[in-house]
DNA sequence: ATAAAATCTTTACACGTGTAAATAATGAGA
DNA sequence: TCTCATTATTTACACGTGTAAAGATTTTAT
């Protein structure tokens, strides 16, 4: 531990005036070097940074946002913070910002469109300069995204906007290539796959089904999406995918299936419910027709038991891809006309369940 | 949808006095509607409702916050958010904060000690009214937080600081009582548990290792810690508890034990390395004398295999008390002497692993 | 050493809202 | 209708920093 970080009666100053009369360094040239120390010469630059090291100050954030035509804040709002892949999706864009000077103010809409509407309000009053959104994709919190796009550079990722915010970048899943590499995987490895939706939910709920759809059409075996209750869709996909699997297995039900899932929390969901009902290899030689398959690569998805075969998503790409995409805009201007979209490949994870 | 959430076309208006003239109501007097709407008459405050529904106005967040005694805004700082129990601690807390008019800023240390000083400058400069801060407790970031704690009203929740932080609040489980409840449990329905901790990286590390052993010597067994390499602590859990206990499965150590992990992620790592060696009773029925515990009731314990016997921590309750305590100290000024220290018992979530 | 270029200092105003003081308007009660 | 209390308006300054312009100083090149 240096002295310096033990420093600790270091006077407190409150206002750069008031650090400008204390060092010596009349405070336009303070202001310079806070935004960037390289602007002014290399002889004060050292002056103040010595100068800095023997004083308690920090500019305040409020007024350095505030009379400034860019604030270097990007929002980011998710539909959830209980959610591993979009921690993980947060924590690659704040990568990126911070490599390039910008802060992150992050947002969670708590799965409802009027805390998400209201998290658009917060960031416009933050006049951020851009924000990078993955929607809850219920309808209702589409009027507030027509008019955040208005006011800022938006980008979407993970699930899609309707094709009238085609305009919108987009950063997310190539789910016809990761679906069908799945798909073609179980296909040659054993019975043709039937597919476990997620609730309707956001874009990746249809456009995975529809990937499964074209996939075994290609493959040429007959697809078979197992019904669910669609009524209320829910974000506690485990649970969901439980109860949804534990009452076909009781029935007898696909028992000898080969089950993939639009993601991993809901094939950790199926793998409780085949465990509960006997219906996974329990050790080595042994083997059983029954196999599940998830998508997504969850954290988790390797210390299951049996461990979860899936793809894996490239999150930390996505939030460099989202982070590069609201810059350019920020940078070159808003788009005009047809948003860009970038969707990233998934790899195969082969484990044990399929 | 209503017409109103419809509406798109609204005028943009920037300022507060450009908002004035359009409406006809002196700044002061909005000024202190936005502030409070019940602080204005009745009449008044209902035409500017009525007005404010056909512009598209949000006060400015950094003029507001900036010549402010309070800022309304409480900084949250955790380790890492790719966690899901502090995920749902900041989730916990902005529903509090959020019900009393304040606003949360969350910041993630990523687990290094330089991110967290970081995020306490950031703070700063903010003028934050308080700070909540999970710590990621190594050593390095205590200088940080002396210099943070006299600045603002700083709680702790989860992991506590050391000794000569006794003046910081703190909220976080009782280990001694979660720790004992799981012991006895374990001690009178089979065999005397071990103990497998986890990397010390904060208190609740060392805390919930004497609560093991404080609770073996009141039972009248003997406290079996099991030695981990503990020379570079990480936050991967399972990966770290997998690697241990495969290695000692694999000569044959432990494979009839009964192991309490210090938490469930290191459980879910002993529960695959104890799968991959067949120690766990795989059907209805059969029985092995091999069992697992865990701590903290994760989202996923319920569904791996077997399912996790547990406590669950009241991640909400303390989340909520974080708060309180917060607001207690903003209200009633800081804290002189020592720090209020609210734990939260856990229950028994008995499911199979145990 | 001198001129030119670069950088710093001084001065001043700007950002959008909080807030205080004096004055004007409104509403309630007699 | 008149009085008084309540609330709104007007005016003015404050917050801390960004930034522009003009002049002073330092550095670099000749």
């Amino acid at each position: 531990m240096s002295m310096s970080t033990l420093q600790q009666n270091k006077p407190k100053i409150k206002t750069m005036e008031e650090l400008s009369t204390t060092i010596g360094i009349s405070r336009p040239t303070l202001s310079k070097f806070f935004q960037d120390a390289e602007s002014v010469r290399d002889s004060t630059r050292v002056r103040i940074e010595e100068a800095l090291a023997t004083v308690d100050y920090v500019p305040n954030f409020f007024a350095t946002k505030m009379n400034r035509q860019s604030t270097r804040i990007i929002g980011v709002i998710v539909p959830y913070l209980n959610d591993l892949f979009f921690t993980s999706l947060i924590q690659s864009i704040e990568e990126s910002a911070l490599r390039q000077g910008y802060t992150i103010i992050i947002q969670s809409a708590h799965g409802d469109p009027a805390t998400e509407a209201r998290a658009f309000e917060n960031l416009k009053s933050m006049s951020v300069d851009g924000v990078i959104a993955a929607p809850i994709g219920q309808s209702s919190s589409l009027s507030a995204f027509t008019r955040l796009k208005e006011e800022f550079p938006v980008v979407c990722v993970d699930s899609r906007l309707p094709d009238d915010f085609e305009d919108v970048d987009f950063v997310g899943t190539n789910n016809r290539q990761s679906i069908s590499l799945m798909v073609g995987y179980l296909h040659r490895s054993g019975d043709a796959p039937v597919y476990l939706g997620m609730p309707r939910i956001n874009s990746n709920s249809l456009e995975r089904e529809q990937a499964y759809i074209a996939s075994a059409e290609e493959l040429g075996f007959k697809p078979q999406v197992i019904p669910v209750d669609n009524t209320d869709p829910v974000w506690n996909f485990e649970e969901f995918a439980y109860d949804t699997m534990d009452e076909y297995f009781g029935r007898g039900e696909y028992v000898n299936s080969t089950i993939l899932c639009a993601n991993d929390r809901l094939a950790i969901g199926v793998m409780r419910a085949a465990n509960r009902h006997h219906l996974l290899p329990q050790r080595k030689g042994e083997s059983s027709q029954f196999r599940v398959a998830g998508h997504d690569d969850h954290p988790l998805s390797a210390y299951v038991h049996p461990a979860l075969t899936t793809v894996s998503r490239n999150t930390i790409g996505m939030g460099e891809a989202a982070f590069e995409q609201i810059l350019d805009q920020i940078e070159n201007g808003r788009r005009r006309g047809k948003g860009v979209t970038r969707t990233f490949d998934a790899e195969l994870r082969l484990r044990e369940s399929a």
